[in-house]
DNA sequence: ATGTTATAGTTACAACTGCAACTAATTGCA
DNA sequence: TGCAATTAGTTGCAGTTGTAACTATAACAT
């Protein structure tokens, strides 16, 4: 209310982006469309947010990971595994000890409550991808793979 | 600390997602990352939200929406549309008019001030995708097109 | 005309996020 | 040794976001 400006005439020396055409733009509906779509799907189920889900399914695969080394593996910073292994632990869904040459670092594991949760989950998950790479044919499909390479290139791990 | 529960053996017959071929978690990956690349550059220059830049594309190209409409448009909920609005608006970048019929209805366009912003921030994101874009040869670029086009199916207009 | 329903937009509250500051333990090096 | 610099992880705070509830206006249907 401070600032009462005039608008300005739309002047046909400007050159609008086209969002439905803009890349970034057109990635992050996808990205959030999809994330979503299983976000959902296990929060209905249980308590459990995206960034939750993302620690539990590192933790699935390598054993005994620090929470520095989730934070690599998830591209979360490390604040946001602290608070979700915070959670995740409260909640009986992993299980955290000390390492012992250095008392700094955790040794994490999934708890059988979190392995049960984990075996439900990725299935519905991976469903989840096959639905969206079913709009594709096999050809797109592997482009898509190679284009999602290069354009991650070193960092999407 | 109050669930002190043993970690499961990791047994061979979990079936753990690998996050790094998983689609969903590299389309989120590759999105923030190009999303944020151009965020910071035009939050270095001007305090402007994602949101709110969302919000001045769309009035860049359309003249007289309603919030509603932007709102549509951007993909974004009418919350966050509200919110962006009332901070340019504020900031003098958005003028907001009452629709003469329609008294629940704003009419909105850009001020001289968000023009210039918008012409100098627009050109910047332009370059920023065609970085990226830049990573595949033409014919991978035209396969994104098209697989882009067939994943966001109707909505992601 | 008047009560019901729908729509545009805002507000309130709770959860989440990101950054910086902090503690504790370890390493390096003089 | 012992003191500075690193590293692992947590906490506090400020800003953001999402959901639901709310206000105001308009459309509809009797």
């Amino acid at each position: 209310m401070s600032h009462p400006r005039k608008p300005a005439p739309a002047g046909a020396e400007h050159a609008p982006l086209e969002l439905e055409r803009f890349l970034p733009y057109r990635l992050s509906i996808l990205s959030n469309t999809v994330s979503q779509a299983i976000a959902n799907d296990y929060q209905r189920r249980y308590d459990l947010s995206m960034t939750e889900w993302r620690v539990m399914a590192v933790l699935a695969r390598f054993h005994g990971l620090s929470a520095r080394e989730v934070a690599e593996r998830t591209a979360m910073d490390k604040v946001a595994v602290s608070r979700a292994l915070a959670r995740l632990v409260e909640a009986g869904r992993v299980h955290r000890e000390t390492h012992g040459g250095d008392k700094r670092r955790s040794v994490l594991s999934l708890t059988e409550a979190g392995w049960i949760m984990h075996d439900d989950i990725a299935p519905m998950a991976r469903a989840h991808e096959r639905e969206v790479l079913a709009k594709l044919d096999t050809e797109e499909q592997q482009w898509l793979t190679r284009i999602l390479d290069k354009l991650l290139g070193g960092q999407g791990a």
